[in-house]
DNA sequence: TCTGGGGTCCTAGGACCC
DNA sequence: TCTGGGGTCCTAGGACCC
């Protein structure tokens, strides 16, 4: 039953690439339409959604409920999202529509800019079989070319495989085969719930320059810090990022007992953890602060009472 | 492609506790 | 304590995604 949308939405100017603030703003207001719908959302980037169109589906059709059984509810619904997409925001959207969200997503990509396509659960195992494993979710550079090493290039190989894919790909092994088949259990989770926080710079020039480098420093841990006061959390995990210039990346951490989330905390710790070890000892290439472990805002204090 | 930025998840080793 | 095993937390790195 198709019940999982994944909206790819692409700004009709193809060769400009909007300024940042624009685009952020820009996808708020798309993503209000999407949200009046009235289905169930999970935000995936600034340009993406997952929709569980279930309940606004079962809702419209109360009357006739045979009518859940074919997709043309679901297609009306793509079809008037695209249409306010385009008169209210002049973009075009692509959409697939699918039981869900590895084949929503793959339908979604089918036609690029402008799309609509819909799988079928019936069709689904015959939709994979072209494609190459590349385009399977979790499959990147390194688990492509173990598996073509393997002669597994297709995802028809994929679900013709008979060893056990734990060898090649390690516990990704039986989800990867399940996707293969179009199955695909991971939940829509709507609401936002962040799990890490960071903010990072890569230089023009590698660079050793003690004032730049505090500077920027300084503003990343600021801008972490707004954040953090903004969600109303604290962190327990610092982490700092630095990369030189023969790429070489590091990252350093530390967890502390009370979750913090002032500028003064963060950049202390910042700056221990690049001290500790003298990691600004060869010019950088990049800078970078993190933040995770999330835990209450400092300054709450946890009451017990019997 | 001489490699941007913000995320998630997994792995593996070590510390520590029981 | 020349020694087992499991659980949890911490740390560092890497693959992957958008």
């Amino acid at each position: 039953m198709p019940s999982v949308t994944a909206g790819k939405l692409c700004p009709r100017g193809v060769f400009v690439t909007p300024r940042m603030s624009h685009y952020s703003a820009e996808s708020k207001q798309i993503m209000r339409l999407v949200a009046a719908t009235g289905a169930m959302v999970e935000q995936m980037s600034i340009d993406e959604a997952y929709l569980d169109v279930t309940g606004v589906i079962a809702q419209k059709n109360e009357t006739r409920a045979e009518s859940m059984l074919d997709c043309a509810p679901v297609l009306a619904l793509a079809r008037e999202l695209k249409r306010n997409i385009l008169a209210e925001r002049q973009l075009t959207a692509s959409i697939g529509i699918a039981s869900n969200k590895l084949l929503a997503k793959l339908a979604s990509d089918f036609q690029k800019p402008d799309g609509l396509t819909l799988i079928p659960d019936r069709d689904k195992v015959m939709f994979l079989r072209p494609l190459p494993v590349r385009a399977m979710h979790g499959v990147g550079k390194v688990t492509e070319s173990i598996l073509n090493q393997a002669g597994i290039t297709t995802v028809a190989d994929l679900q013709n495989y008979n060893g056990d894919l734990r060898a090649l790909v390690g516990s990704f092994g039986p989800t990867l085969r399940r996707f293969a088949f179009g199955e695909d259990d991971r939940p829509l989770e709507p609401g936002e719930s962040v799990k890490s926080i960071s903010s990072e710079e890569t230089f023009e020039s590698d660079t050793l320059d003690r004032k730049i480098l505090r500077a920027c420093l300084r503003d990343q841990c600021s801008e972490i810090a707004s954040e953090l006061k903004r969600k109303k959390i604290g962190a327990r995990t610092i982490q700092v990022k630095i990369r030189y210039g023969d790429f070489t990346t590091l990252t350093r951490q530390i967890t502390v007992e009370e979750p913090i989330d002032v500028v003064e905390d963060l950049y202390r710790l910042a700056c221990f953890l690049l001290a500790r070890e003298k990691l600004v000892s060869r010019p950088l290439r990049l800078l970078g602060v993190g933040v995770s472990g999330f835990g209450e805002a400092p300054g709450r204090q946890l009451v017990l009472f019997h």
